[in-house]
DNA sequence: TATGAATGAGGGTTCATTCAT
DNA sequence: TATGAATGAACCCTCATTCAT
């Protein structure tokens, strides 16, 4: 196998012809996990996609839990990138939630496959020892921050303060991990306008006033 | 393996031990699916919890998938028994939206494995074609009634009528599968409380008036 | 796989159909062994060699590792029946130790492939995780016993005092345990005037008397 | 591949650089395989070792087989050179043959892991063909000028005259190569005292008078 | 000379299923 | 009805070797 790091501990250099085999085998990977599910997409099924070889694979990757845990660091770091930014630019607390669910989705929309394959990923794989490729601490880190920001904005006042923020960020992950696998049954859903419904959903479920509903007609 | 029919089509009588055999091969592999996963929930290992062998499996139901497919059937029965009574004492809208929710969550309570294992079925399990074992037509059935709830109560002005129904009841279902899951991870987790808070969320969320957040801010 | 046991402990018996085929397929590992070494004595050898495929073979033994350990356990427990008796019958102390000489040899030769099968298994064999397959026990315990046999007589004085037990136990056990290898170069060897040559050689070499030669000339 | 001969039939002159490249992979080869062993010495894992690619060792020595070849022809030199000059030192007989064992032995004790190297490859290698790699010839070699100056010290009388000196000096050799695992097994084995202890035993067993033992009682 | 890349045969194992009893 | 036995395809992976650069 492919050592990935040099012996002085930096990364290795990749070549450029390595560099594009690695691409166009997690190409392949993706696609055939999102199209016929992690349980199905062998090894051979992926190579067969990239037109390639299991062995080349194995070489390129050292084994296929590698390849998948790559293709989920990789679509890990992708969403950092593309959701920070947008978060960071909005002032308002109801506009960070807006943005992070229209965010999501609009990355979702733009890496269809991959995160279908991710989401595949974090359902299914386990390596031979039963513990699962899906490195959970990228979810908990996720749902971590949305759960910060909403007890942030309950304390400035700009959420209602009687919802736990622990269950509302768990209801939006929930809500927004839903929609790639919706979306692969129909590829023609109207992303943006999910993506504002949902917003409106949960600005109205966070903002405060009104007489609030709720546990207290359960005693 | 024993055919389901009798030649003139009915349904064919099964007899007390038979019956209980099937329950057995049932409960067993509900146990194995929610406490290993689909994909490691082999025919040996269900065999193994059940007591019998691979062969008596085979022999009842014809093959893993429509043993599979059994254990989906039963419990969307169980569940429909379960929820429509608590559906139907409720007169208004909230009321109704309210009792979906908890109810849902309460009969997850009393049937974790059994929920866990079709929970895992919907989104792992295939047959060789590819096609998923889990018959779609189940949840859009819930679905469906769902959106037609709140149709209905937006037609009546208990709800707000600038949500979309269909996305609203895609958020609450999605919502709610999740929290098997959760479960499954954190077994001591309040189930009550966890309901009425998701139905605070959702009222919150559906109740008309306020000023309503929206589209109109983003054209 | 086939489980060792009955949930109460005791041993399984086994049926007749599966002892039979159990022996087929150590006979055919024996014989695989044997002739074409370890590391070439592969799954699909040895069953074509049984006439049978890979499957049977898992499905009989669970995975290579267990048929292997098996032989070794099988070989060791023939040993013993075979040797014990031999021994206990000696009154002397050289009388037993040409009995261990000329049992063990005579065992060789009629267990001529079984013996030559556990030598390459001793050697080369190797689970996954790199210890070996031979439990190195069974060695140990044959070294011990023949070094007890050894410093017993050197006590009453029917071997020579001055000699290390457990260096001439090694020099007696090297010299047996060539003899298989020999024995499939050549397959015609006298093993029984082998036997008494070794005897006579390390009965002259325990014998007391004569000025003894050693160390004290190599200060 | 680098030609072994050139085209008139000389040895090809190996360029400095190609020699020491040569030494490394052997050396590398070596280690490994008196560490894993035999079976687990793959090209990769020489390579590693030797800080190359597996490209390289087989540029160098055209297959992994020759070079196994290599490493044997290698050691037999090297054990050839030491044992020589010490035996032909020795005047007596009982001086060449406690000469003989000392010095095989001191000669394990400086080159442990080539050594345990060749005793692996012995044991285990064998080409595609099943053929071992370990030519038989230079086993034979040492065996048969052993066996000649065993019995060239019966006709003198300095070893007794009662004794097959085949068998004697395969036992001798036996003995001797199961050092080198030993002292695999315990790093601190005092070999000196070995060696010592193992000569006075072979003179003991080589010496003339006493009322031999032996045959005589098995007719 | 040396390397990285690729190949393809073969390794052991799992698994749903079939079949005779 | 139920079981043990057997099957065969598919799985991931290792390895020595080849080849273009």
């Amino acid at each position: 196998m492919r050592s990935e790091n040099t012996p002085d501990g930096k990364k290795a250099e990749r070549s450029f012809i390595e560099t594009a085999r690695r691409a166009q085998i997690m190409t392949a990977a993706i696609d055939t996990i999102a199209e016929v599910g992690y349980g199905q997409a062998s090894l051979a099924r992926i190579a067969e996609t990239a037109g390639t070889s299991k062995g080349v694979i194995i070489y390129h990757f050292g084994g296929k839990d590698e390849l998948v845990r790559e293709l989920v660091v990789e679509l890990s770091a992708k969403g950092r990138a593309y959701l920070g930014p947008r978060l960071e630019a909005e002032p308002t607390g109801a506009g960070m939630l807006r943005s992070y669910i229209e965010s999501n989705l609009s990355f979702v929309r733009g890496n269809r496959n991959h995160v279908l394959a991710v989401v595949e990923i974090a359902l299914n794989a386990r390596s031979a020892d039963g513990t699962s490729l899906y490195d959970s601490s990228i979810r908990d880190a996720g749902i971590t921050a949305l759960r910060q920001l909403l007890t942030h904005f309950q304390g400035t006042g700009e959420f209602r303060a009687d919802f736990d923020p622990d269950i509302m960020a768990m209801a939006i992950r929930a809500t927004l991990d839903a929609v790639p696998t919706r979306l692969a049954r129909d590829p023609d859903l109207d992303i943006g306008r999910y993506g504002r419904e949902l917003a409106d959903l949960f600005q109205a479920a966070t903002r405060p006033g009104g007489n609030h509903p709720g546990s207290a007609s359960h005693p």
